[in-house]
DNA sequence: TGGCATGATTCAGC
DNA sequence: GCTGAATCATGCCA
């Protein structure tokens, strides 16, 4: 396009600088567009470039109005305004701008593949997709904590008092939020300034240059990408800082816990009361998951390790053992109406269908007794395991159903 | 802070 | 898949 520079006069009009428009094709609307009536002082007609004394006058002209836009930025503010001032009411304005037009035409065709627009990034569909799943972006509805919440208490191990983990998770996806949707609005409102910005100066500058619409368009566009690509920053971080709260949440969930003191009360009821054959069904390990707020892998364990601690060392339970029997005693002797521990019929009453093998099994305080009498016989087995005390309900026994 | 208690996990046997 | 046994990891308390 500028391949063919010339200068357009002899004494410099392009000065060297580079400004090397003089040379386009363009050029020749200043033979065009013209005002032959102008003839004052400051220019010459530009008609009469070719050839003639005012030709000689009308290169001068140009040449000093090209050497004022060119030193126009060297200059005081003030004087840079006044000169764009005169310059705009220049005569040869329109003449100059009809050959700004053109080059801009030339130009403008080179830029149009450059800038098409560009498919969403992936990334940026995963993140957001993320923050939206994490209640971090959208409206908030507590999902992501919620989520983390339920998830925690459906998986088992939380326990009652762990509410307080709730709060704290919660409260910090919150400040989480908070923090994102703050940079967020910052980050559009500084877009929108700049983008505003921008575009006066554009208009500003469409007085003495050519601004397409479309110009605008892509110039916004291009501030947008920049300030997107801000945001997609912005996202990454908040996704990184909620995984890594969400990992630690994670984390604490597996932390080991005590039940709480009723619970334990409760399996200990229902393990010395069957004493016989302390291997719960599934309906009585869900009544018991249910009265002890805990999940059934969870009394499954728990009996799992009571079983083995128990059978390892029993005259250690025996104290126990004996308070839970009496327990269990005076409640069967009190009324069967108020029942403390589920049988394994599933039908969500308890019975102390155990208390007559408790009796038959637990020694006297002071016993020196075998573990046949605490359930446990000599080689190590449940006795009723496989051979159901005479007062042991059927239901209630780990040999009698598919456990 | 050390030792014990206890819930969870892992692995082998059935 | 359930269980026993061993082990780990953590909570609790003196």
């Amino acid at each position: 396009m500028l391949q063919q520079q010339q200068p357009l006069t002899g004494n410099g009009a392009s000065n060297g600088r580079g400004l090397g428009m003089s040379g386009h094709p363009g050029m020749h609307a200043l033979n065009t567009v013209h005002q032959p009536s102008q003839h004052r002082s400051d220019g010459g007609d530009p008609a009469g470039l070719e050839g003639s004394e005012n030709g000689h006058e009308s290169r001068r002209d140009i040449g000093d109005i090209l050497q004022q836009i060119m030193t126009i930025t060297d200059q005081s503010l003030d004087e840079a305004q006044a000169k764009k001032h005169a310059l705009n009411c220049h005569r040869m304005k329109p003449a100059l701008f009809s050959v700004l037009c053109e080059i801009k035409e030339k130009t403008g065709l080179s830029m149009r593949n450059a800038q098409e627009e560009e498919p969403q990034d992936p990334q940026l569909v995963r993140l957001d997709n993320m923050l939206l799943a994490e209640g971090v972006a959208g409206p908030e509805k507590g999902g992501g904590a919620a989520a983390a919440v339920s998830a925690a208490t459906s998986s088992g191990g939380m326990s009652p008092d762990s509410s307080l983990e709730h709060s704290d998770y919660k409260s910090k996806l919150s400040q989480i939020r908070s923090i994102y949707h703050t940079e967020l609005e910052k980050y559009e409102q500084a877009c929108t300034e700049f983008t505003t910005h921008v575009m006066n100066l554009l208009r500003e500058q469409s007085r003495t240059r050519p601004v397409t619409p479309r110009e605008i368009e892509r110039m916004v566009a291009i501030i947008h990408r920049k300030f997107s690509s801000i945001q997609t920053q912005l996202k990454q971080s908040t996704c990184e800082a909620v995984m890594i709260l969400r990992s630690r949440f994670l984390d604490a969930r597996r932390k080991r816990r005590n039940f709480s003191k009723q619970a334990t009360e409760v399996l200990n009821e229902y393990f010395y009361s069957h004493l016989s054959n302390p291997y719960p069904s599934e309906e009585a390990k869900e009544e018991l998951a249910k009265q002890c707020g805990i999940t059934i892998s969870q009394v499954s364990n728990w009996f799992g390790n009571k079983r083995i601690r128990y059978k390892k060392n029993i005259s250690k339970f025996q104290e126990e053992a004996n308070l839970y029997a009496m327990k269990t005693a005076l409640g069967a002797r009190q009324g069967d109406d108020s029942p403390h521990t589920p049988n394994s019929t599933g039908s969500g009453s308890f019975s102390l269908s155990g208390s007559a093998d408790m009796f038959l099994g637990v020694p006297p305080v002071n016993g020196e007794h075998s573990a046949y009498q605490m359930g446990v016989q000599a080689n190590g087995n449940w006795q009723s395991r496989n051979s159901p005390t005479p007062g042991t309900p059927p239901h209630s026994d780990h040999s009698d159903n598919s456990d």
